[in-house]
DNA sequence: TTGAAAGCGCTAACAG
DNA sequence: CTGTTAGCGCTTTCAA
């Protein structure tokens, strides 16, 4: 057995001033380099006492891997690209947070490749992709979405997980939760506290979201056995402006809604702002809704219901995903789509509808 | 001269599946492989017909050099990183995508490493600094200002440039913008509109910028030779709550300002929430001004006139100032901070005194 | 179960 | 000005 009094030798430098390499450890555990590449990796095949004997001294060193002769001799480079088309920095924000916790505990980096709405996907992105070594990654609504950009990235070679995507579920691995579940369960926590004119603000149609959301708006409102007017979808852009302008025609309808369920966050703010200007006060004479559980919602005043999407969590599945078919090598991918919970949060922007509100009118059908 | 027929080869790939290497480019040049290294490297001493004749070579095999073998060989990882703590997610988003651009410029890569504000510098970031290979790092206010997290970085023998930093101007490199001088111009806008009764609100005293927006205003005000009242400077903490709070408390002053210089958007934006609250419109009855010129503050109603800060060009100067450090060797840190300009937007939300606002008591003098 | 040899693709030092 | 020779620190054969 070899002198175990060499470990005592610690830092993470050796004395002429060199990064301590996977050499020293060898020496220091009294062993063949190679064997401490294997305890490292995980690999089998190595006597258990031996694998002590190397992590210790690996320990007292304070070995650290060179992620770039790691990469260059075994092709993996220990990083994981997050790409995103994304204007909601909040957005963007969680996924980053939720796929760094995952990175750093698998000793792996995340780089950022953002790419503007507006680009010309081809022409920007194969120069990224020919020149980006990631071992995966992550792509967001709505690019997750995008069949040229998909398509770039598959002639690259590079392996992908989507969060949310909207189509193609079988082309590439995915991460998302139950959007129309979601909207549906929104919509009986109104219901239940017994409002029934209730206006809903749809996003964007670019967005996959958006359709799935006024599924299950509507499919609840179905199972209660009410029709919605016409005039009570309305159409936003997922801003606040947008909900804003939506909220007003909201308001202008012949019987007034009693509650609005807008598709975001920040479209649930401007029909917050919007109804406040109409002298309307939340939730007393006007109970709103949003999605997403941003930071606004909770700095709003009231605080907004709203659904809480796991989007750090999904990242981190994302990264979950990538890590391990790294693991496992090359082959075809494995099916691995995870669907996660999101979570109902009611604060105080909704409650029973008042006596103020009125309702006279028969309503309009709609279609 | 080398037949220059084999240059028509084309593509990212050898026919044997493995990418192209710098000795493809060198057989195809017909030059040895390290004539082709000076050529991509920029080095001298390369006639120029030669140089041109591996440019085309590399062009035409769609070559593109190896990341983790030039950063084995030559110790440059072509990664940049960015870490911060800082909360404001717009405020990291344009830090991003301002790093991003500059990056791909140079071929390099923007690895993020956000920390938990709570974190334990030191715990969290030895870890982080010895598995991280980046060329530099891109701190942000107020991780920038920690001395935990500016030893331990320094410790790990990485070079830094700090945006935007409180104190210690002498220890690195830093880029910033003259916070007091655009506090003075906001200011100096409000004052020739006619005001008089301005109030202050400024952000919580752990931020740097803190103090020197309050200095431009109390600059502003003095030269113009007012006293400010005590009550009519208002601690907030940055959020759209607090700025609500202190719009209330400025606004049950004996004499109600004419004007609110919120020190930053999401403040104001609580400002004029509360204005409206109050039944006060803005700027008809009160004029209010922001800081930062986020996204919210278009997104306002009326749109908040503010200071642009430019954010994502403080990042690019900081990658520049990196690279630039990077490829001059490693030797001691040139000086090369950098001021850069803000810009002020006049927008909706300010506008000469209405008639409303009584002006009869006399003012409390300021300490 | 372990070890020795042979590169990965590039840059750094030195020769010519 | 250009080419040759050695590695960088690790993983991957393959042999023991």
């Amino acid at each position: 057995m070899a002198d175990t009094a060499d470990l005592d030798i610690a830092g993470a430098r050796r004395l002429d001033g060199r990064q301590t390499t996977i050499k020293d450890v060898a020496q220091a555990a009294g062993v063949s380099f190679k064997t401490v590449s294997r305890v490292l990796n995980q690999e089998p095949n190595v006597r258990a006492e031996i694998r002590d004997r190397v992590r210790q001294a690996a320990e007292a060193l304070g070995y650290v891997p060179n992620v770039a002769a790691r990469d260059l001799a075994g092709g993996r480079s220990f990083l994981i690209g997050l790409m995103f088309d994304n204007p909601s920095e909040s957005y963007i924000g969680k996924i980053q947070t939720g796929a760094i916790t995952r990175c750093r505990d698998a000793g792996y980096s995340l780089i950022v490749e953002p790419l503007e709405p507006g680009d010309d996907a081809r022409r920007t992105l194969d120069p990224i992709l020919s020149r980006l070594r990631v071992d995966g990654l992550i792509l967001t609504p709505p690019i997750c979405d995008n069949p040229v950009v998909l398509d770039a990235i598959e002639r690259a070679g590079v392996r992908y997980v989507r969060i949310a995507p909207d189509r193609d579920a079988d082309r590439a691995p995915f991460v998302t939760m139950d959007d129309a579940h979601a909207a549906y369960e929104m919509t009986r926590h109104l219901l239940t506290l017994g409002h029934l004119d209730i206006g809903f603000i749809k996003g964007p149609s670019s967005h996959g979201a958006t359709a799935r959301r006024l599924e299950g708006f509507l499919r609840a409102m179905g199972e209660a056995g009410l029709t919605v007017p016409v005039g009570y979808i309305q159409v936003g852009a997922f801003s606040f402006q947008s909900g804003m302008a939506a909220a007003e025609r909201l308001l202008a309808e012949p019987v007034r809604p009693t509650a609005i369920f807008a598709s975001n966050d920040d479209m649930a703010l401007g029909v917050m702002w919007a109804c406040s200007r109409a002298g309307l006060s939340v939730p007393t004479d006007i109970s709103v809704t949003g999605f997403d559980d941003s930071e606004p919602a909770r700095m709003a005043w009231p605080q907004l219901t709203t659904i809480r999407q796991p989007i750090a969590d999904m990242s981190a599945a994302a990264v979950d995903i990538l890590i391990e078919a790294g693991a496992k090598g090359r082959g075809p991918e494995p099916v691995a789509n995870r669907w996660l919970d999101y979570e109902l949060i009611v604060r105080g922007s909704t409650a029973a509808p008042g006596a103020r509100s009125p309702r006279v009118e028969p309503r309009k059908t709609n279609s």
